[in-house]
DNA sequence: CTGAAAGCGCTAACAG
DNA sequence: CTGTTAGCGCTTTCAG
């Protein structure tokens, strides 16, 4: 059996609670005692039952986090940073991977609830109105990463979608391309995906290049979709130079389909994705891209939820994080 | 506040044991007062605390999961088996990232002691004799993924290594390659770095090219370190034909370096990767490459440490997966 | 079939 | 400064 408190109190031959007082308020015991007690700790290897605590503080110091792919390295990246917040503020983490399935979501959100995490991070899915219900319904505090929510008032941490997409296409544009097409998000199930489409066709608008607006095809979050998509898309709009995909992913997708086809990027088209992967510099071409700060996005909503947590409000409840235009070898001038 | 086994019983006008019977044995409870007990549940939408729970089983139904890097596709694809593994087996999943720093992995140690995690699943590191003492001390059964220990005595799964390494190698070897290089893990920080060269240095052997033994730089798990090692490497030893990586990501750097040369891939040089990620089909060019079972891995993992976790022990204590030899477009005859 | 009561390991008054 | 004691929410005898 692993040591409870009472063994360490018998070894040090102390009561428990000055046992329990050299844990949480060492000070205000006798330093013969407490040494007496800190050895015996020592020499068990106690640590406090976790449970025990938590049935006390009503607190586990866990944060949940629901993530739809932890496979895809959008959300690696959001995830490191998170648990590199919850390291600093003293929290576990406990990652689910919803896969987009809104069933397993409400499954996970039971399992967090009994598991009495003391708050979740909501990332990038959409936020159905069922889980918002059982979410406020078992009273869990919540924040969205990478998402926000018109219907609900809920607090949330993510870049412009809209102005990133513009400042990408823009980009296209000022190279002076005109056939511009783009490998987007499904809009049904993504939250990014209709911004990402609006700020495409304002910077399009802008340019009257009216006529590119149809020149998209739509992708299910992983590059083969986007292969396949591009796929539909260039044998739809053979004339498109330059193509903006809503992910590095989909950008890696459609160059990899554009070199079947010998179709040289950036040679006869460019392409700029979104996102900044840790491997988008490695690929070939290495990717024009808009950076998110991925990392900082996961760092902040932790700290978000920490402040939800700890003052019961968050000062600044939807944050808009900088993304960056990088450009590579991936596009090039018309 | 939560809802408490009290208040369900209060409005079902039971007493608390019964809602207790209703929970865990349904069938030694009278039906009306079952379905009285049923519907205040949901009204209320009661959760039992596991911390409650936890005090008395003694047991948390969550596994722990230490990992050196999330970011990596690798150890996302065995995160990504385990998890569903664990949503068979009824178990939450914790996971740490290590950063394969041996101060942090003791800490998470300690977490996950605190929190009472029934079991560990110990992926990659090397298991520093620090880790192994303390897990034992704690008394938390684990189990290692991709990774072993001569030392000590502990359940494991993973592939054959060396004979993997020597698959690969032997595979460059009949292309006509001669003069053959790797990019290794350095020997000190990786369980799976020696045994590849071993492999590689016995295909070399078998084929009378003891002259390339030496055409080894080692790289540090990711992608810029390889590039550096290729081009350690290629300065060194120009005449290379023939490249091991013993990672995928190992290769794509390798070959992002090569590209910046001028050098064509496989039209100059071959390369072949280790591990078959998730992106590995859609690198340019697609990687020829050892495909590991990763999901596999993950799984099998999860599945040894609960056979351990219930049986006390588990059947098969080392498991090697079968590893296959994928042929893509970085590799060519000489 | 059901309720009362003990106790899991710990913390927090409350006396001394 | 320190020991005793009453719970935290739940399961599990033990009577009835």
């Amino acid at each position: 059996m692993k040591p409870t408190i009472r063994d360490v109190a018998k070894m040090a031959e102390v009561s428990i609670s000055t046992v329990s007082r050299v844990m949480n308020a060492p000070h205000t015991v006798i330093e013969s005692k407490r040494s007496r007690v800190i050895e015996a700790i020592e020499k068990l290897q106690y640590q406090p039952n976790a449970f025990a605590r938590g049935l006390i503080y009503k607190k586990s110091n866990t944060l949940g986090l629901l993530i739809p792919d932890i496979e895809n390295l959008y959300f690696a990246g959001v995830i490191r940073g998170m648990q590199d917040a919850c390291i600093k503020l003293g929290y576990s983490l406990m990652i689910c991977n919803t896969d987009r399935d809104k069933e397993r979501m409400l499954s996970y959100i039971d399992t967090f609830h009994e598991k009495q995490v003391d708050g979740i991070v909501y990332a990038s899915d959409v936020l159905y109105p069922e889980c918002y219900e059982k979410l406020t319904g078992c009273r869990i505090p919540f924040v969205l990463v990478s998402s926000h929510s018109e219907e609900f008032d809920v607090p949330s941490v993510e870049v412009d979608d809209e102005k990133a997409a513009y400042d990408a296409v823009k980009f296209l544009i000022e190279l002076g391309h005109t056939e511009i097409g783009m490998i987007g998000f499904n809009h049904d199930n993504s939250v990014s995906g209709p911004p990402r489409y609006e700020g495409f066709v304002r910077a399009l608008n802008e340019a009257g290049l009216e006529h590119s607006v149809e020149k998209v095809r739509y992708a299910n979050h992983r590059f083969e979709h986007a292969y396949q998509a591009a796929h539909e898309l260039f044998t739809d709009y053979p004339q498109v130079t330059a193509l903006f995909c809503v992910a590095d992913e989909f950008a890696m997708g459609a160059i990899s389909y554009l070199k079947d086809r010998n179709i040289l990027v950036p040679g006869q088209v460019s392409v700029i994705g979104f996102d900044n992967l840790r491997m988008s510099g490695m690929y070939i071409p290495k990717l024009t891209t808009i950076a998110q700060p991925i990392y900082q996005l996961g760092y902040r909503a932790a700290e978000k939820l920490h402040e939800l947590l700890t003052t019961g409000k968050v000062e600044v409840p939807t944050e808009k994080m900088e993304h960056k235009l990088i450009v590579r070898e991936s596009s090039r001038e018309r």
